[in-house]
DNA sequence: ACGCTCACGGAACACCCCGTCCGTTTCGCT
DNA sequence: AGCGAAACGGACGGGGTGTTCCGTGAGCGT
């Protein structure tokens, strides 16, 4: 909204702390956390954060913005990698470990909301292409099934998000197993069984 | 709360079409549904489903008794497989499918909100030692996975409620997809890598 | 058919949320 | 130090939710 340039101190401080605390909030509380407890746990009045972010979805876009990119680094590691399968496979652990330690992101990720998402739709469809190259190269070594699809990641990210625990730590050891389970899933295998049709889901790319 | 006999007639309809209402509402469009939306939908006024059902949580108790029922069923059918894998088997993709068709009671199910708990705690921890005993009859066989323990299984159930879809129909497509890619994760095979350890989830039973 | 009683439902209460207004405070330049 | 402009935050409006009150109306035994 404003440059950072050319702003009163206590302004950029004020809105740099307001920013850090709905980072942590959004993740750790998710998504429905109220404005009102952003600003008391920034040490600001709800004025002051819409001053900053002009609606909640600005927040969120401005949230979100740091998860994305580290969204986009994952994949630019996983498509680094020499073996396709384990780089499908990166891809998965962190993607999912990203996706458990950020509810709000997880969420906002995987959702067609449009209060949510129209910031962010361009870079998710980029991404998500980014995983359908991870997808058909893994499966021309024929490490990766020949019929999963990028439906089929999509639906770990978002059987992801339904995994709750305790704690922070709790939750990534959920989620580290869960990555596991489902690679397990889509390693190809001579017992395989066919899978069932593909369901048509919130968010994928063509 | 009131046995169904001496009531007045229009008393217990009521009664009988807010329940039916309840759990439409509560599968359809999860637990955050407002009360005065269920009235709306059977007809009567809010007060009148406060007076059969004194809070929500009573209202969400009422409405799962029936899918909890459903859930008993399908162990005792999973139980009575001889196949110890087939019954596992069974389980997963029927217990996936139930859960998919109900957001709410898949919700209570895998929460330890006391609000929503209290009542079904006990039946659950039933279901769930039966769970365990086919999980152990199914290691038995050498077909499950030996690492494979119950919380796995919860884990599943969890993620399972992770899934959104448009419709109902492919909600339980999604799931139906997801249950299938589970049991292949469930499965023994010669190729599989050790799993990170078991996490602490809001439900489980020892 | 009557009337007592039980059940109904609209209105109201208390609370919480997003987003805005405006008088007050604070910054930063001279 | 003084002053103008920018930023602050408490209070407010509008909307929504769980739950309750109470005057009204419908069921049912006589």
């Amino acid at each position: 909204m404003t440059s950072e340039a050319s702003q009163r101190s206590d302004a950029r401080d004020n809105r740099a702390r307001i920013l850090a605390v709905a980072r942590a909030a959004f993740a750790t509380d998710g998504l429905d956390i109220p404005i009102r407890e952003i600003a008391r746990r920034s040490g600001v009045g709800p004025a002051t954060v819409y001053r900053h972010f002009p609606t909640k979805q600005a927040l969120f876009a401005a949230a979100f913005a740091e998860s994305m990119d580290t969204c986009a680094t994952i994949l630019d590691d996983a498509l680094a990698e020499p073996d396709p399968w384990r780089g499908f496979c990166l891809m998965i652990e962190r993607l999912l470990a990203l996706h458990a330690l950020d509810r709000g992101f997880s969420r906002a990720f995987t959702s067609r909301l449009p209060e949510v998402v129209d910031h962010f739709a361009a870079e998710r469809d980029r991404s998500l292409r980014r995983v359908l190259d991870l997808v058909r190269r893994a499966k021309e070594t024929g490490e990766l099934r020949a019929d999963v699809v990028l439906e089929d990641v999509v639906l770990a990210l978002m059987a992801n998000e339904g995994i709750r625990a305790e704690s922070r730590e709790a939750r990534l050891a959920a989620s580290r197993r869960f990555a596991a389970l489902m690679i397990q899933a889509f390693r190809a295998q001579p017992r395989a069984t066919p899978l069932p049709p593909v369901a048509r889901l919130p968010v994928s790319v063509r």
